[in-house]
DNA sequence: GCAGAATCCGAGCAAAGGCTCAGGTTTCAT
DNA sequence: ATGAAACCTGAGCCTTTGCTCGGATTCTGC
């Protein structure tokens, strides 16, 4: 059994050079991540493209799943706020409208970089996620739940789940496959949710 | 750079206690990757849960790649022979109908093990397929092609990704929630495709 | 029974990867 | 200018993992 590092910072940047280095490792984490999947994702890997020693990574990292667990964390942190804005502009809309901002907001953090976004999915599950993330990502469940709550869909919580999980994978299929228009996503997506709400 | 082995199988087998150990080896694969992941399938685990020896695992299996390539192309081949039964009883039959039909037979290799059905997915998106397994996946998505045309479904390619998309997802998003009964995600599924669809 | 084929075994090598540590360099405050 | 703190470096240790090889064991056909 390994013992399993802890996934936050082992110490704070203080330096502004210090800060660069941590951002340098996690651009490099991204894009190793990207094209090669979690296995591809090395520490040695990681710091030679980040063009830092290996010494240096492990002062503020404290392992290569705390590199991959501040990827995800920013990525959901991202999608809350996304989604937050829409819950906002939900309240009072009609079920169409609320189901077309959500669904908008959950598509946002694809349209920088797909392939990123797919891949940082990809490795969070591969992940053991810390308190912090967890209470992002179900913060970000519970907002949309409100919203289907509030238009008296039945099963709100299981309903959250399925439209997540479709819009995820549609999302990260068209891009695999290709796909450069992240809009073009969007009105399928609804048309599949309108169906599954039954409106 | 690695030079990459072989994923056939390096001979058959020919006695019986040879299949036997195939057999054990493929199993202690699934569950290990079932447990932990592509990333917790190691040779030497797999073989010590086989209860078989290094040297005979690597008499059959070129490596670890090989072995997981089995268990995808197993599974693939099973889906579609599901998919043919399906596309059969679609002939003739209203859009309505062969939709059901089609995600049924879908998630029919979700039904006896949903853990495992999604593992073995998981595992095919880090695998560099071979050309049989490929074939396999281009002729399960031409069979539902070819039933979404017969409808007059607009771009068909793209209608048969999204919605294969949404099947997987939204299985293997149940199952990791927890869900037992299969047959309760089928009017789910259902309600989206139409949706989808426009039916 | 017997020869040869098929199968099995597991110690151990080589490569890869996670990670440490002792020591050098840069920055900052005084 | 100077001492302390922050930061960087990379050789190298240790563990894990992929895989081989020589030899033991079992099966099959005659």
């Amino acid at each position: 059994m390994t013992r399993e590092p802890p996934v936050t910072l082992r110490k704070s940047p203080r330096q502004a050079r210090a800060r660069a280095t941590c951002e340098a490792v996690l651009e490099a984490a991204a894009r190793i991540l990207q094209r090669g999947g979690v296995a591809a994702v090395s520490t040695n890997a990681v710091a030679e493209l980040a063009g830092v020693s290996i010494g240096s990574l492990y002062q503020y990292y404290p392992g290569k799943e705390a590199i991959l667990a501040e990827l995800v964390r920013a990525m959901r942190a991202e999608m809350l706020e996304d989604l937050r804005r829409a819950a906002r502009a939900c309240e009072g809309q009609e079920i169409t409208r609320a189901v077309h901002l959500l669904l908008a907001a959950s598509l946002e953090h694809h349209r920088a970089d797909p392939a990123r976004a797919a891949a940082i999915e990809e490795a969070e599950r591969h992940l053991p996620l810390d308190a912090e993330t967890l209470a992002l990502k179900a913060e970000i469940t519970a907002l949309v739940i409100a919203v289907l709550r509030a238009h008296d869909v039945p099963e709100p919580e299981r309903a959250a789940r399925d439209l997540a999980a479709m819009t995820n994978a549609m999302a990260d299929a068209a891009c695999l496959a290709g796909e450069r228009d992240v809009d073009a996503i969007l009105p399928r997506l609804e048309r599949a949710a309108r169906g599954y709400l039954g409106v």
